[in-house]
RNA sequence: GCCUCCGUGGCUUAGUGGCUAUAGCGGCGCUCUCGUAAAGCGCAGGUCGCGAGUUCAACUCUCGCCGGAGGCUCCA
């Protein structure tokens, strides 16, 4: 294929050798024409040439699979969808319908739709994929623009907030004309599967004092395969919700008596104290002090920590002998007052408390969503106490001990992002840039790739967040790593130098998993409920096959429950495929099944959740090798 | 908090302006004593989220509240 036929969209074709320049299409066809093929049909692929002409460079094929490929498809999807519910709400005025990660959506302001609507307009998009539609790009000036779209506010006010000297153009497809920039699919007969997922509402401008619109959200493909296959996936993360896998497998409960707070059933306790056992060693390994403070504390201290100030919004109040008390929503000013209560010299330095802390925060009813985001949540807090000369190498401890911890718990994907000095900020221009410099040294000292979120940082210091995705590709932050220049001026904090004098430490608060509740929630659905031996909170099931051999499968398990496995019998007067099938789906990571073979030999018969019939084995050699995926904290391997 | 949708035994779910409101799982009882993803029969269990209104009559229609899902916004 050393041929190349371009198909414009005025219906032109030309064809070209491979590895032309778009520099010498547009020669041979002339610039009006070149421009107006932004996403021309390459045989049968699209391909964008604006930009490439731009960069005089070789012809490139984009299809589906790269990142542009996808931004065309699902932003001609929108247009489309923005032409059916023009014709079925001719009043309705479209706003802005930009493409996203996997899908699209358009803000419309139009009445509140109703699922049957968005089996209507999903018909009439199927009409105008029919109709074969072209695409036509046109260049317009403002005035020719807003004249276009007279009858509707928010095109207009966002045609007059045009940048100056910017070309505005519209696209039009049939009777349907959107100002746009493009690029698009050259024929609506592009889009060859598509489904709208969901409606909901939104705010011009994403402000709430604004009118409500109507968001309808879409998702489309060049093939009916990818669609279906898009909407298996959306299956599997469904079956993965950890709000559906926390009811089904008995581990915690959300009730009406206490919007957004969990409750931790006894399968789920053991899951959350495991992960809290393992942290906590692993912080007194790290020579980390564990520390408890209140959850209730008076006006006077959040007063002074500033929260009082800045962050009433989220707190809950008591009184308490008519004085007014706040439940804490964040845990550093108790920690505060513990290193308060004594002096300190530079030689104690770096001090770093740790506090488990329960904080309680008043978050609007709306957000509230499973264990990823609740009005309680203890999260693994520490405070570092340093001088600046050590702030560099306990950023760099951080930081790995973070890293060794996700590695504990099997998340290989994340992001880290370094946010620096807002516009409103308190503390020296030297302390921030010396903390942003730590901050940013530490992570090249490591080699580790990060985001640079400049301005994004706390107004008391610079911050690293540490972000990992969840089985349904969202991010959610986890550890943070923040500097702090605020509390210690607040709270007079000092220590002793080696001169005599008093100095002022540097503060650092950090967490690992963040919330513990919400690093349970990413866990359940990263695992889909298979969790690693040592978190599961039934490890083994022993499965009997009749009444006679419950004694034998008793005796087993006060075996393996002397070296603390956590094991169960079901001696129930079952079948066995059902005790097994109920195994499974209860996630018990080993079924054992005894019978007459077991009981002579010594054995047990191991089948894994996944699945897996691993046949007999001595009981003390099962014995042995699960403790030691117990004590190796061994990931879960299909 | 705002917008849309939803709320029926422990769980999943059918259904209707009017007689005693489905069914499956689970639970309990009995029978079967069984070899790797659901044995059979029987029984119990619901003031249809809560409150008010419309109506001769409301689980069903309307409104308010509570709770949930998705989104806006916020965030660990």
């Amino acid at each position: 294929m050393n041929k190349i036929k371009i198909s414009f969209p005025d219906g032109s074709n030309k064809n070209y050798k491979k590895g032309i320049t778009p520099k010498e299409i547009v020669e041979s066809i002339g610039p009006g024409l070149a421009k107006a093929a932004i996403a021309a049909d390459v045989n049968g692929q699209l391909v964008e040439l604006t930009t490439l002409i731009n960069e005089n460079a070789k012809i490139e094929i984009i299809t589906f699979d790269t990142h542009k490929g996808q931004d065309i498809f699902h932003h001609s999807t929108a247009h489309i969808m923005a032409q059916a519910v023009k014709r079925i709400f001719p009043k309705a005025h479209l706003t802005i319908g930009p493409s996203i990660e996997g899908g699209f959506y358009y803000d419309i302001d139009v009445r509140p739709l109703k699922p049957e609507d968005l089996e209507k307009i999903e018909a009439e998009m199927q009409k105008i994929v029919d109709e074969d539609h072209e695409l036509i790009r046109k260049k317009v000036t403002k005035a020719q623009a807003k004249k276009l779209v007279k009858d509707n506010p928010y095109k207009i006010e966002m045609i007059e907030e045009f940048p100056k000297g910017e070309e505005i153009t519209y696209y039009q497809q049939g009777e349907f004309i959107d100002i746009c920039r493009g690029p698009h699919v050259p024929r609506t007969s592009s889009i060859q599967a598509f489904k709208l997922t969901k409606a909901s509402s939104s705010y011009w401008k994403g402000d709430s004092s604004k009118k409500s619109l109507q968001r309808i959200y879409g998702v489309s493909f060049p093939d009916k395969k990818m669609l279906r296959k898009h909407l298996q996936m959306i299956e599997e993360a469904e079956k993965r919700d950890h709000r559906k896998i926390g009811k089904e497998l008995d581990w915690f409960s959300f009730h009406k008596e206490g919007a957004g707070f969990p409750f931790w059933h006894d399968k789920g306790t053991i899951i959350w104290e495991e992960v809290y056992d393992y942290m906590k060693e692993m912080l007194r390994k790290k020579g980390y002090q564990l520390i408890k403070t209140p959850i209730i504390l008076n006006k006077d201290l959040w007063l002074r920590s500033g929260h009082w100030d800045h962050y009433k919004e989220n707190m809950y109040f008591t009184n308490i002998d008519e004085k007014e008390h706040a439940v804490k929503p964040m845990n550093c000013p108790g920690g505060l007052l513990v290193y308060k209560s004594n002096v300190h010299s530079y030689k104690e330095l770096p001090i770093k408390a740790g506090e488990f802390g329960l904080v309680h925060r008043h978050e609007m009813s709306g957000v509230l969503a499973g264990l990823f985001r609740v009005r309680c949540f203890t999260q693994d807090d520490a405070h570092v106490f340093c001088t600046e000369e050590q702030l560099e190498e306990e950023i760099i401890k951080l930081i790995n001990l973070t890293l060794e911890v996700y590695q504990t718990f099997g998340f290989k994907e994340f992001q880290i992002e370094l946010s620096t000095k807002p516009e409103k900020a308190m503390g020296s221009e030297k302390m921030w840039k010396h903390a942003e410099e730590s901050l940013k040294k530490s992570l090249e000292k490591l080699n580790i790739k990060y985001k640079l979120n400049p301005g994004d940082g706390a107004f008391y210091g610079p911050k690293i967040d540490f972000h990992i995705k969840d089985c349904m590709g969202r991010s959610w932050q986890c550890g943070t790593i923040q500097v702090d220049f605020s509390m210690p001026e607040r709270f007079d904090l000092t220590y002793e130098g080696n001169d005599g004098k008093k100095h002022r430490p540097v503060m650092l608060h950090r967490a690992v998993l963040g919330s513990l509740e919400r690093f349970l929630g990413i866990l359940i659905e990263h695992y889909g409920g298979k969790l690693p031996l040592w978190l599961s909170p039934e490890q083994a099931r022993i499965i009997t096959v009749a009444d006679r051999f419950v004694k034998y499968a008793e005796t087993m398990a006060e075996e393996m429950k002397e070296q603390h496995i956590r094991v169960e019998v079901d001696d129930r007067a079952e079948s066995i495929g059902k005790k097994i099938r109920e195994a499974q789906l209860s996630k018990v990571n080993y079924i054992l099944v005894v019978g007459e073979k077991e009981e002579k030999d010594k054995t047990v018969n191991v089948r894994t959740f996944y699945n897996k019939v691993l046949g007999a084995k001595k009981t003390s050699t099962f014995i042995k090798e699960i403790q030691k995926e117990i004590d190796e904290k061994t990931l879960p391997k299909e």
